[in-house]
DNA sequence: TAAGTATTTTATAATATTCTAAAGTTCTCT
DNA sequence: AGAGAACTTTAGAATATTATAAAATACTTA
């Protein structure tokens, strides 16, 4: 693989953590503070051991950074641009759905798609 | 499932969009111009058939849209925020591999990671 | 109308992702 | 040391994504 090829690689992997709404919505509670994974369970209504997967995947990536105090384990965004491009990501969202909701038939898991 | 949870899965739905290399390397060759499915085809390296899946799946998403002329199809980005947003996300990246080339190890698959 | 080019669709096999349940760690407090 | 809390890891089945090959469609031009 060349060196370009390598570098899409690695950004997907990177923008890989943008593609489940539960990693999202982790990214959301994160984004002015520290959260523990308890209380992000909590939050986002995950089970616990599925939450833990999520947060190791995208500390792995070095989108989060954690800190262990106690028992206890601290989440937070390791980087701002993050939440900008969170927020950027959801504009362009918000700006299709108001162009056209029929944009949403694409979005639909396929088995819930109404038959033509 | 409630109108948040809904938002979030659109909001991944949309961001799917960034997480395959083919895919980025297509939505930069698109950054400027518009371009047709063959010259696409030659410039990203991706056979007919796979690239003309990935197309549909962004233009179902609303992120490309596409022109007839003819015998052939062309392909645009619908909106200039997504080129943007590519260039943050790779500004990410590129802190990220600044600040610790340790990260590449959580971006490469399972199978070729060395063993510990 | 026949042949050729450009693109899409379909089917399918290979691979990757996700969730759940169960077991394992690590730390705290008594 | 033992019990409990917070979290992680492992193993697995269920689901989704991807690439390839083959067939189908749409248009152009001879």
């Amino acid at each position: 693989m060349d060196r370009e090829s390598r570098l899409y690689t690695y950004h997907a992997e990177m923008c890989k953590v943008f593609s489940h709404p539960k990693r999202l919505h982790i990214i959301n509670a994160l984004r002015q503070e520290e959260l523990s994974v308890t209380e992000l369970s909590r939050r986002t209504g995950t089970a616990m051991p599925n939450l833990s997967q999520h947060l190791t995947m995208m500390r792995e990536r070095g989108i989060l950074t954690s800190r262990k105090e106690g028992n206890m384990v601290y989440y937070r965004v390791a980087d701002p641009k993050l939440v900008q491009a969170f927020d950027l990501l959801r504009q362009i969202l918000f700006r299709q759905i108001e162009r056209e909701g029929a944009l949403i038939r694409g979005m639909m898991p396929l088995a819930q798609r109404e038959a033509r």
